[in-house]
DNA sequence: AATAAGTTTCAGAAAATTTTGAAAATTCAA
DNA sequence: TTGAATTTTCAAAATTTTCTGAAACTTATT
């Protein structure tokens, strides 16, 4: 397999994976195409690369740095804005696992306490569903707070060989 | 709020926030109405409560049990089938941990493995998509070694206060 | 074996999402 | 300022996904 079979292979893969899992798929091309890129790109060079549109680089773009998992980058002399992704997969697992959070389980959160806080517990009925979002308020918070501390506990581990690193 | 307000809220929210996680609304929706229905219900009562149609409730309650949320009740003297949820969140937690595992994780691994097998590394270039590769591969070994450990820890915490129940 | 009750399938319709591309807005240089 | 280069916006078009409903199929009853 040659090196552009290879980054097509991946960029097209990786952006079918993400429609799996409720991710535009453009938004994940463009994240491969800038993950494999040793350069940083400007719109024009995404544009022609996936051949698809100004307009479809430039919101996919603005998310991608939403989510961050790509900087823009001011190059001196250059008009064009460029952009690099970032390469540690350790800091973009981390990244998106952030962002998740707070798009996936905050919300539920949020829901079941709205309905807890305005049903009274009066009959019997009431108390069954009460019960059942007590409960995922339980499991939601559960998963919240073990993201939370193996994300901590990842983080930590990346600073220490950080600073291993010194210490040669 | 009333009970059936409650109910509504929590199936309607139940289904917008589970577009937001690339899973099917009405799925969604057919859960959720199964969770705060103490009795079993079966297909015309799905289609009736939340307004759909028969292939739409047939073709949800199947992937609902595929995802193992839900299970098929026969009940003696009735010719059509009933379908009740999982109301242990934690087991449905697990559950769909689990599968999305396997749906989410499993296929980046096997992808990655793919094109690492067939790229050979006899450029700088082609060594850097190596990297790539062999770091997100690191990235989702871990991610799903942690799911694992979590999921049995949780599972065993369960056996645990199962166990202590008997010891009373 | 015929019929009735219930389930599944799937082509086309409807709805939702994504993409385009041109116009508007912004930024920079002279 | 002006105007050229670039970015952003957004209505309409294209695409994808979901849903419908009727026909086909399956299962149980007489």
């Amino acid at each position: 397999m040659e090196l552009q079979e290879a980054k097509d292979k991946f960029i097209h893969t990786w952006g079918t994976l993400a429609t799996q899992w409720g991710i535009n798929r453009t938004m994940s091309q463009i994240h491969a195409l800038l993950l494999l890129s040793p350069k940083s790109l400007n719109a024009d060079q995404i544009m022609e690369d996936l051949k698809i549109s100004r307009g479809n680089v430039n919101m996919n773009l603005r998310d991608l740095m939403s989510w961050g998992l790509i900087n823009k980058q001011l190059l001196p002399g250059e008009r064009k804005e460029y952009f690099l992704a970032e390469k540690d997969i350790w800091k973009v697992a981390r990244q998106i696992a952030k962002e998740r959070k707070r798009r996936e389980i905050e919300p539920i959160i949020e829901t079941m306490d709205e309905i807890k806080s305005q049903l009274k517990p009066d009959t019997d009925e009431k108390k069954e569903v009460l019960k059942i979002i007590d409960d995922i308020n339980k499991v939601t918070n559960f998963t919240n707070s073990t993201v939370q501390s193996v994300l901590k506990a990842e983080e930590s581990w990346l600073i220490n060989n950080f600073l291993k690193l010194f210490n040669q």
